[in-house]
DNA sequence: ACAATTCCTCTCACGCTGAGATTAATTCGT
DNA sequence: ACGAATTAATCTCAGCGTGAGAGGAATTGT
């Protein structure tokens, strides 16, 4: 019901978008980023002071003559947001403040062996010790966890998790959330890892995107007009699955590391890894030209199913394919069914979906603040400036309780998707 | 920029919404229903008065004492709109009051050797006289044109078209929406189909839904929460041209009518139509299996690509598969993917695609009147009401200057998609 | 005819915005 | 050092739209 006050909230919600970038601002580069009034800017950041998320910042000098201007500035400090990228190998945990600066990171083991609750209580207390311990004070408001498995779209029930499987359910995500005690969501990794792509890499933000995450197993996520898709059960984008017509075998058979290491050695070819069969390429040429050709058939039928501008690769057996490999996949594609989609490896690394988790978290708690998503998809990002962040900031040292003892950072890696 | 009027448009807009369902309301329901105060009601339903967009309607007896209260009703007669499905064979028109009850109908041969300029002169000048004759001096408003083809999502052009080739590039859309003289819309017939079965089928409007356009060719349109999606180039949904892992062809060529039996006299078997094949289930045993595979494999992936509540057959061609084997395609389906989705025939017949052109025409009709999406999609449409009176509205005679010989709906029916 | 009831109209106060006037701070010129 | 010029911040006020209530108008039952 439109009451009167829904142009207070929306021109709140311009003031506070405009500040999230997190530059230092003249009240008057306000006025005219919002077009509001000068007495409107004036008594919302007033406002916003009085609720001490915005403070007062260095004088900016301007050469003229007149009256200087105290500048405003986002308080970095009102809050703080957690991103979790939660493999069957690493827990990578990042806490960043509330311009997704990141404040402290830490990477540890996960405890495959634990149970739902004892994961989630190990999970839980990782990061209330990170955040007692380099958080200032400063209180954490929201939480967003990235699973290695299927998750229904209301972000309840773990579905199908391939190497995780202690967090199938809602048991593991009810634990989880009750030990937190602050708002909690978890998702899929493929779609944080899009998320962190499309806020923090190069891929245009309102463009149609999908990303196909080649690890042990193969995922995908898709975005359209800035929207990560989830279905109902979260199988959308579950490509792994499709049969390929005419032979007993699915997709992922032949594009995730763990299958196709078996379906090589059912061909004769005894590898130890799929990053092998890579090693020599003349020795295996059949076999990589069905993993390029499975390659191919996957970029063509997202290709027709969203028609999107760029595909990205992300997850470790994606380093086997070259960039001219992959160019030549967007050609064969644009030939057969007139898409054309630049087809290139992520920008982000591993680090996508931890960088997605805490985009996520950031979302929300702007969405806390009353930032209307409308206004809150113009934020303008430094990207450079998170993600510098997120590598120069300090590691923490490994959990205490668990040993952490065996941290493969190329077992990881594989471990996407 | 949100001004003081920003509650003004948006309480208008409610009260509109609740109007459009077309029932005669009292002001007492309309407070209820929007929530707004008396006041504002009041104010608002005779500005709308004054714009002779609500008339007074017939007074509505209650039964205890006191005053009688004015229902107000939305003025029918405000605007005209009209809905064009334009095929390879057949050419319909409907023009509907602006609750979207249809006025007048036709249904004429397409001119097919017509060129773009010269047909885009036959169907406006078509629709004018329809108008002119039928329309009472109601003003046309807004047109919409489903075409067989991929259109760009911008919807200036037209990319392919497999049977009716004047209407590629740009020339013809330009030409009829500069016939029109009023704001015109072109858009794929299937997309436009699905649309009809949103609105008037029987789908459920939030659901994500497939429809395969399955007649001479094979198109398809997907809609997620409600919206009809449209790739930039248009080619979105156009499985038809997935090529098939492993052989020499293309989705289309087992599941569009025209190429299916192509592919059947190089296997042998010499029938005149798609339709003769099934008719003799054990003599091409092998043949329909393989077109069953096909259908299997398409309806796998859109239920991979969207994860689709219902998927909807139209077209020619679809009725050759029956609801058990439709059925058991789904079960296949969930099975092999763990996706379930509703395999069956489309609700609205070949009028999908006109009533869903309609219905484009009265979504941007009411975007003018000030209407905002949030409130459109909460507009109580009476399904059954609109669609009756499509099949009752009078039928206007073929057009003059065309031979309109050759009418058979066959024909048309297999040219959807 | 009169009360009771319900609908409609009128008036007014509130909250928010934007525009202008006023005051405060700062630089430049003399 | 002091005032003119300039720019920022504050103050005041009118306009707009809404919601709440008072009063008038229409209708039914006794």
């Amino acid at each position: 019901m439109a009451t009167t006050s829904l142009p207070r909230t929306s021109n709140r919600s311009a003031v506070l978008a405009a500040l999230l970038s997190g530059t230092e601002m003249d009240r008057q580069q306000l006025i005219s980023d919002t077009g509001l009034s000068r007495a409107t800017v004036f008594r919302i950041v007033d406002d916003l002071m009085a609720e001490s998320l915005v403070r007062e910042g260095a004088r900016v000098l301007r050469d003229g003559p007149g009256r200087q201007s105290t500048s405003v500035a986002f308080d970095d400090r009102s809050a703080l947001v957690c991103g979790i990228d939660l493999g069957g190998t690493n827990c990578r945990v990042v806490v960043a403040d509330a311009l997704g600066r990141a404040v402290i990171r830490s990477r540890d083991a996960t405890p495959r062996d634990a149970g739902a609750d004892e994961l989630a209580a190990w999970v839980a207390g990782r990061v209330a010790d990170l955040v007692a311990r380099y958080g200032d004070g400063v209180p954490l408001t929201t939480v967003t966890i990235g699973l290695p498995g299927v998750v229904t779209g209301d972000g309840r029930s773990v579905v199908a998790s391939h190497n995780l499987g202690q967090i199938t359910g809602t048991r593991f995500i009810e634990a989880v959330s009750a030990r937190f005690g602050v708002p909690t969501v978890v998702g899929n990794d493929s779609n944080l890892a899009l998320l962190g792509e499309l806020q923090y890499g190069s891929l245009p933000e309102r463009e149609t995107a999908v990303l196909l995450a080649m690890g042990t197993g193969l995922g995908s996520a898709v975005s359209l007009d800035g929207r990560v898709l989830v279905g109902r059960t979260g199988l959308l984008g579950e490509f792994g699955r499709l049969p390929l017509p005419g032979r007993d075998q699915r997709l992922r058979d032949l594009l995730s590391g763990a299958d196709l290491v078996a379906y090589a050695r059912g061909r004769g070819a005894d590898v130890p890894t799929a990053q092998a069969l890579f090693a020599e390429p003349e020795k295996h040429a059949d076999l990589l030209a069905e993993v390029h050709g499975a390659l191919t058939h996957l970029v063509t039928v997202v290709a027709l199913a969203y028609e999107p501008g760029t595909v990205v690769l992300t997850g470790g057996f994606s380093e086997s394919f070259g960039a001219a490999r992959l160019a030549e996949i967007s050609d064969r594609v644009a030939e057969a069914v007139g898409v054309r989609s630049v087809v290139r490896r992520a920008d982000l690394g591993d680090s996508a979906g931890l960088l997605g988790s805490m985009a996520s978290s950031l979302g929300r708690y702007y969405e806390s603040l009353g930032v209307s998503t409308a206004h809150a998809a113009s934020v303008a990002v430094d990207r450079d400036l998170v993600v510098g962040r997120l590598d120069a900031c300090p590691t923490a040292p490994g959990a205490a309780g668990h040993d952490a003892t065996t941290r493969t950072t190329h077992d990881d890696q594989m471990a996407e998707g």
